[in-house]
RNA sequence: GUGGUUGUAGCUCAGCUGGUUAGAGCGCUGGUUUGUGGUACCAGAAGUCGCCGGUUCGAACCCGGUCUUCCACCCCA
């Protein structure tokens, strides 16, 4: 009896032309990181449950795998609880260690038990999928990968400069113009619920602002009088609704808004740095933006906040973010090492560049080459001329039974490889090679140093 | 976690208010063409109608459960 093979809920399978793709993604992502100082340093896939859990709030405990312990796992609950079904009292007995759920916690976990042997600031990238058990949906899935790039040890607001240039250079090198980094500061969020007089409903006043260009204005105020903010705080902070102009304008708005807040002022000075240095620097293909309704990962982000749209007139939501952590190692215990950084969402630029066409082809190219098999004798023939042409970095095959020519050429055609070359009974006793371009159906009979010539100018 | 949606051949989908042997296109296999693919023509194979149970003389179709797909919310990459 077989049963129907699949794949769990939110998992994927990639097949040789979209792992091509994604590869030549990460492959530019990377080279870029190397370009900007970041190493490379992996973690395991499963952590100790105690490192993740309360981490990502209420909600991300419900969305970490948990992996269930070996053995006899149930003699350590004890049977109240077990009779209660309690689950939040049986699960951290049963389950140990769970699925990395992101890359940061992970990271700020080894920085905190290796900080003998870094040498700070220490800047790291990490490219590894992360797992959320998570209702899948367009886009989201419960397997995917994070592409990380964070300094940690610097408080310097030149690490926030060279993150926008990082986005503006992965962005042009994969030939996607028109990016928008948009950027906000926790700093100038905290200072706006200082002035309205709303300190403590913060994030509910900003998940809401961040709804903005979705539900519209008057939605937004609504929600944030179900929240519990007064009429008047709504009504005091009006000029968020029609904040509108570039980068310097606005932040003269708001620098009016703000005046009587310590850390919204701060928050302004930030933006007027970071904004000055990108106006002088310039960037090759992005556009860098402030959006004061930008509100994300508020529950650890501290300063800047980073978020990245793709080009305007293509649907998709945020490509990119990442922002600054005052403190984001102290959870495990080392105090004060400021943290920033950014993040590209691998899935969501593949479909990009998948619906603008901009894979270049040669990302995407396999064998260049392959010898129809006309039996024994001509194969050991055409694998003579294979290991020349692989010795040229040329990459070529035999296919390996001797099917009909039919079924050989089909298949050849199938895998879109460009040239087929025949070498039969004729060729051997003439020492020559017939070359066929399968895209335009020509073929002629060369020597093999002329194939070679016409393979490498062709490849 | 809440609400909705989907499941029929390898793929995309038809299938009348429940009624004999469940169809199409594409794909697949073989042939027209035993050293020539991508186009044409001919023939053929292929489905416990997601799974379990119920209603009925009779279920792909109705009901319940379950899994799956996709969508919205929550949250997020």
């Amino acid at each position: 009896m077989t049963q129907k093979p699949s794949i769990p809920k939110g998992t994927r399978d990639f097949p040789p032309l979209e792992v091509a793709k994604r590869k030549f993604i990460m492959n530019t992502i990377q080279s870029q990181f190397e370009h900007y100082g970041f190493q490379p340093i992996e973690t395991p896939s499963f952590e100790n449950s105690s490192t993740l859990m309360g981490k990502y709030g209420e909600e991300g405990d419900r969305l970490i795998f948990k992996i269930l312990n070996s053995g006899e796992y149930l003699k350590k609950v004890d049977e109240s609880a077990f009779a209660k079904a309690n689950y939040k009292e049986i699960t951290p007995r049963i389950s140990e260690k769970a699925l990395r759920y992101d890359l940061t916690v992970p990271f700020a976990r080894y920085v905190v038990q290796h900080q003998n042997d870094i040498e700070f600031p220490f800047k790291r990238y990490q490219m590894q999928p992360v797992w959320r058990a998570d209702r899948p949906q367009k886009g989201r899935f419960r397997e995917f990968y994070q592409c990380d790039a964070d300094v940690v040890g610097s408080d310097s607001l030149w690490q926030e400069v060279e993150f926008v240039q990082l986005y503006d250079a992965v962005f042009t090198a994969l030939k996607l113009e028109g990016v928008i980094i948009k950027m906000n500061n926790r700093k100038i969020l905290s200072g706006i619920a200082e002035v309205i007089g709303a300190s403590d409903k913060l994030i509910d006043f900003t998940v809401a602002l961040d709804k903005l260009d979705k539900i519209g204005e008057d939605k937004v105020k609504q929600e944030m009088l179900d929240k519990g903010i007064s009429q008047e705080a709504i009504d005091s902070a009006s000029i968020l609704f029609s904040l509108s102009g570039n980068f310097a304008s606005q932040l003269e708005a708001l620098k009016e808004l703000l005046f009587t807040s310590e850390v919204g002022t701060e928050g302004i000075e930030e933006m007027l740095f970071i904004n000055d240095a990108i106006q002088t620097l310039g960037l090759s293909t992005a556009r860098l933006q402030l959006d004061v309704t930008l509100a994300r990962g508020l529950n650890y982000y501290t300063g800047a906040i980073f978020e990245v749209s793709a080009p305007e007139g293509v649907q998709m939501g945020s490509i990119g973010g990442g922002g600054r952590y005052a403190d984001l190692t102290g959870i495990f215990g080392l105090k004060d090492v400021s943290g920033v950084g950014i993040s590209f969402g691998l899935d969501r630029i593949y479909l990009v560049l998948e619906e603008l066409g901009l894979f270049p082809e040669e990302a995407t190219q396999g064998v260049q080459v392959i010898f129809i098999n006309f039996g024994d004798k001509e194969s050991l023939y055409a694998m003579q001329a294979i290991k020349a042409l692989r010795a040229q970095s040329i990459a070529a095959e035999l296919y390996p039974d001797t099917a009909k020519m039919k079924k050989q050429m089909t298949h050849a055609n199938r895998r879109s490889i460009p040239f087929v070359i025949l070498a039969g009974d004729q060729e051997v006793a003439d020492n020559t090679y017939t070359l066929k371009d399968m895209v335009t159906g020509t073929q002629d009979t060369v020597t093999l140093e002329e194939l070679i010539k016409r393979l490498t100018a062709n490849s």
